[in-house]
RNA sequence: GGCGGC
DNA sequence: GCCGCCAACATA
């Protein structure tokens, strides 16, 4: 039973890691169709549209969090929304095809699909690297993110540590954190110290101490891959251990 | 969103 | 009203 436990543990990581499918089981002609010019890096597993609501919870930042859900409760993003998201699920690895598809099952409830792709199919092409100069684009940075194209009131991009009241703020980290946690990372948000509340956040969220993440976050996508190499690593602990007592003590969250 | 074309 | 084109930059 403690074997049956562990597996169940194990299932519910590897639902959270994107390295589902057997990288083995992936010889290179998975990956016909798609290109990549050089950010994604190799190895990596294709990740779909629906693998998006898993990944949010566990390394997804705030900001993402924020405009994801966004997506689906208003089944629509503003502009800025739409660049800053798009371009980071790009970064995290959303083919052209996934990307288009996610957007448009979400903004098709609310308006006609033949106007979707009139409105926003060319900029999301365009991301990618599929009109105009037909360069790919890259995702911002969290200093792109917080100094230029600011979100107004009704934006949801934007970096929360710098565009929220410490109120919200207070309101959206609590839940997911402790008291004493949301306290010390807007104490470091109220100080425009935003790398290091969204290294904090990252490392509540991920069960490090205080600065065992060994780095600071400057880019969404960083704190994204640094999560998932984080859950392979337990993964892989877990299958070293599993069958063992030792699993029953590990707190895989 | 900005710029540009009709 | 219809349409095209652009911006970015962590990173082992
Ligand atoms: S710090 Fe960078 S990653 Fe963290 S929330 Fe703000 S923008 Fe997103």
């Amino acid at each position: 039973m403690y074997i049956q436990r562990a597996y169940k543990h194990l299932a519910i990581l590897e639902e959270e890691g994107r390295l589902l499918p057997r990288l083995s089981l992936l010889a290179n002609n998975a990956y016909s169709g798609k290109e990549y010019n050089g950010e994604t890096t190799d190895g990596q597993i294709i990740i779909t549209r629906h693998m998006i609501d898993k990944l949010v919870v566990r390394s997804f930042p705030p900001c993402m969090k924020q405009m994801h859900k966004h997506l689906r409760v208003n089944h629509h993003l503003k502009y800025g929304a739409r660049r800053q998201y798009g371009l980071f699920l790009k970064g995290i690895g959303l083919s052209l095809d996934e990307a288009m598809a996610m957007m448009r099952d979400e903004f098709t409830k609310k308006i006609p699909s033949d106007k979707f792709d009139k409105e926003y199919g060319y900029n999301i092409r365009y991301m990618y690297g599929k009109e105009g100069r037909r360069v790919p684009q890259t995702a911002m940075s969290c200093a792109g993110i917080i100094l230029r194209n600011p979100p107004s009131a009704v934006d949801c991009h934007g970096c929360p540590f710098r565009h929220c009241e410490t109120g919200l703020l207070k309101q959206k980290l609590a839940s997911e954190l402790k008291k004493d946690q949301v306290e010390k990372i807007t104490q470091f948000a109220e100080n425009n110290q935003y790398d290091k509340a969204c290294t904090r956040y990252f490392e509540f969220t991920h069960h490090l101490e205080e600065g065992g993440l060994g780095q600071l976050i400057t880019h969404p996508n960083q704190f994204f891959e640094e999560s998932q190499k984080i859950i392979a690593e337990r993964i892989a602990a877990k299958k070293a251990t599993q069958g063992g007592a030792e699993v029953e003590k590990m707190d895989t969250q």
